[in-house]
RNA sequence: GGGCCUGUAGCCUAGCCUGGAAGGGCGUCUGGCUUCUAACCAGAAGAUCCAGGGUUCGAAUCCCUGCAGGCCCGCCA
């Protein structure tokens, strides 16, 4: 909340407490996300000691809170008594500190943090079941980064192990015709590839020999399969910017491989205390750890002494920690048990551990997508769809063609976005067209609508802003969005110490809401309160552009 | 078999951490644009909060036992 409305809260619950004692009642729960008024005394446990029922003592207690200076009203409803705080007295205080720009910053020292997400395997186009992990991560270090810390994003990219080796062998032995978007171009020969796989012995062989070459450092085939996987990205990484949601930076797996770093950590983990051997093959033995239910052999070499795709993250993450305070991984739940692995190995190592936040998947009404078996249905057609629906709505306005197009897409992708981040991570869900391509209700536009009302107004005020004072009473839908806004830094808090985006989106729906009946109901131009009305659009318009901001999703001034 | 995640109106979802009055949205029905933008607003209908037990004055929320769905349990990535 609003330090301003923390402050007169407590004070006003000293002065509930100081009643109570006189009265020689016990201390009454406060419930201070009550649905009427800021806060309510809940009287239900004073009814056994005091013979009394809970409504008597609300009624009680509310005439004698009602006297509180800085309580505006006191109602009674069954055995709850609701307090207003006087908004009126703090309204002009409350708006510049939610004005001033350190408003929900509440950070003393920043991290350097860096976010790894999306490292989607180069194999083809973005699905819509991966679609949710550049969304998010992106989101997050937006979220991170307007708290007030140094935030960095990387793309770890799989260019080893026997994906990136079919890939290669594909790209390599199969033309390509160039019609289309580069990854969804390529996506065709490493189809075949992966179906040569399964059922050409000869194929087999080769794709298992460049496996061997790449983990053995072979200099050629790894610069191969990086190339390889730095062809497809070219195309993947168009869809990622379209989203807004490109990472800064690109890291190559293979690139562990061939300097050295991956046979340091195999070397470092031989030392270990827990390391043990079985044929050849090294693995640290995790008796004890009772890791999902069963003694656990975590190999990090296999018995002919290469790495394997765990080893080659740790070697990963040590980088990591050299350069940040922190590390995220933001990850599909089929991770949690090998990112539980990792940090266990990191720690052997005297490393920090990286923080995993953990998503759980999109599928399609039959299942789940595949690119190898093309049941899939690609982000660049469910953008592409998202935007021609923003666009015909934009059919009947005024504005010309470039701004239309330009509004579109940023109306499209932040639906899309918003979409994705309003549903908690850990909650599955199946794709459903209809839902993903709504443009009302509890989406994006309904938001940036308001934002543009916002901005309508203050365009159509057409002075400069005055100071803030009060004429009058405030009126309730006022205060209701007075208090909407007050609650923006615990939102952002919440969502920082959780790592839970979905907070954002539900806060940028309920501010706009508010902000509608507001719209509605006070008229803010030539309006004998318009000094405060103005102040409070140009507050309502900043802290709904922040959030929404958090989101990825642009605020228009016009739509 | 074991571990983790999820279960809230026809559908999607918030609330669960920190117990106190079940919020939104889609869809359905009714009403509202000559007044700062109707992608909006107002109202109606719709919920055994997966089931059963426990703790508590009070449980969607905490604890136990089940059930259902997802994910994982490889010298693959």
């Amino acid at each position: 909340m609003s330090q301003i409305v923390i402050d007169i809260v407590e004070e006003i619950l000293k002065k509930i407490s100081t009643i109570t004692k006189k009265l020689d009642w016990p201390d009454l729960p406060i419930d201070l996300n009550s649905p009427i008024g800021d806060f309510a005394v809940v009287c239900f446990p004073a009814a056994k000691t005091l013979k009394k029922n809970p409504a008597e003592i609300a009624s009680e207690i509310a005439l004698e809170i009602e006297n509180i200076d800085q309580v505006l009203s006191a109602e009674t409803e069954k055995g709850y008594c609701n307090i207003t705080i006087d908004w009126n007295e703090i309204v002009t205080n409350v708006i510049k500190e939610i004005d001033h720009k350190s408003y929900a910053k509440t950070i003393e020292k920043p991290d350097r943090i860096l976010i790894e997400h999306t490292s989607a395997n180069p194999t083809g186009p973005f699905h819509m079941g991966r679609a949710r992990n550049p969304i998010i991560g992106d989101s997050i270090a937006r979220l991170l980064e307007y708290y007030g810390h140094e935030v960095a994003t990387e793309y770890y990219v799989n260019d080893t192990g026997r994906q990136a080796a079919t890939l290669a062998f594909g790209l390599s032995n199969y033309e390509t015709k160039n019609e289309k978007k580069v990854d969804h171009e390529l996506v065709d020969a490493y189809r075949i590839a992966s179906k040569l796989l399964e059922e050409d012995e000869i194929v087999r062989k080769q794709i298992y020999q460049k496996m061997e070459d790449i983990e053995g450092g072979n200099s050629e085939t790894l610069r191969e399969v990086k190339n390889s996987a730095k062809r497809m990205l070219e195309g993947m990484e168009i869809s990622l910017k379209r989203l807004g949601a490109e990472a800064n930076n690109y890291f190559h797996e293979s690139d562990l491989i061939a300097n050295g770093k991956v046979s340091e950590v195999i070397e470092a983990l031989k030392d270990s205390k827990i390391c043990k051997e079985e044929d050849g093959a090294y693995y640290l033995d995790l008796e004890g750890e009772n890791i999902a239910g069963r003694n656990q052999k975590f190999f990090f070499t296999r018995k002919n002494g290469l790495s394997l795709y765990t080893t080659r993250d740790i070697a990963y993450h040590l980088y990591k920690f050299k350069k940040y305070d922190k590390a995220l991984n933001v990850l599909g739940e089929d991770h949690r048990l090998q990112s539980k692995l990792l940090g266990i190995a990191l720690r052997e190592l005297n490393s920090k551990e990286p923080i995993g936040l953990f998503y759980s998947f999109v599928n399609l009404p039959g299942g789940k997508m595949s690119t190898r078996a093309g049941r899939v249905i690609y982000l660049d057609d469910i953008m592409e769809k998202i935007v021609e629906l923003a666009k015909h709505k934009l059919d009947e306005t005024d504005l010309s063609e470039i701004k239309k197009n330009e509004l579109a897409e940023d109306i499209g992708i932040g639906s899309l976005r918003y979409n994705v981040l309003k549903v908690q991570a850990e909650k599955g869900f199946t794709f459903n067209m209809e839902d993903a391509l709504n443009l009302q209700g509890d989406s994006a536009p309904f938001a940036m609508y308001s934002h543009a009302r916002a901005a309508a107004i203050i365009r159509n005020y057409s002075k400069d802003m005055p100071e803030v004072s009060i004429n009058g009473k405030l009126s309730n839908s006022e205060i209701k969005l007075l208090r909407t806004l007050a609650k923006w830094p615990g939102t952002v808090q919440r969502s920082v110490n959780n790592l839970s985006i979905h907070y954002i989106p539900n806060y940028a729906h309920e501010l706009a809401a508010n902000f509608n009946q507001f719209y509605r109901d006070c008229p803010v131009i030539g309006n004998e309160n318009e000094a405060l009305r103005i102040n409070l659009v140009a507050i309502s318009k900043k802290i709904l552009k922040t959030s929404l901001g958090i989101l990825g999703v642009k605020a228009p001034n016009q739509m």
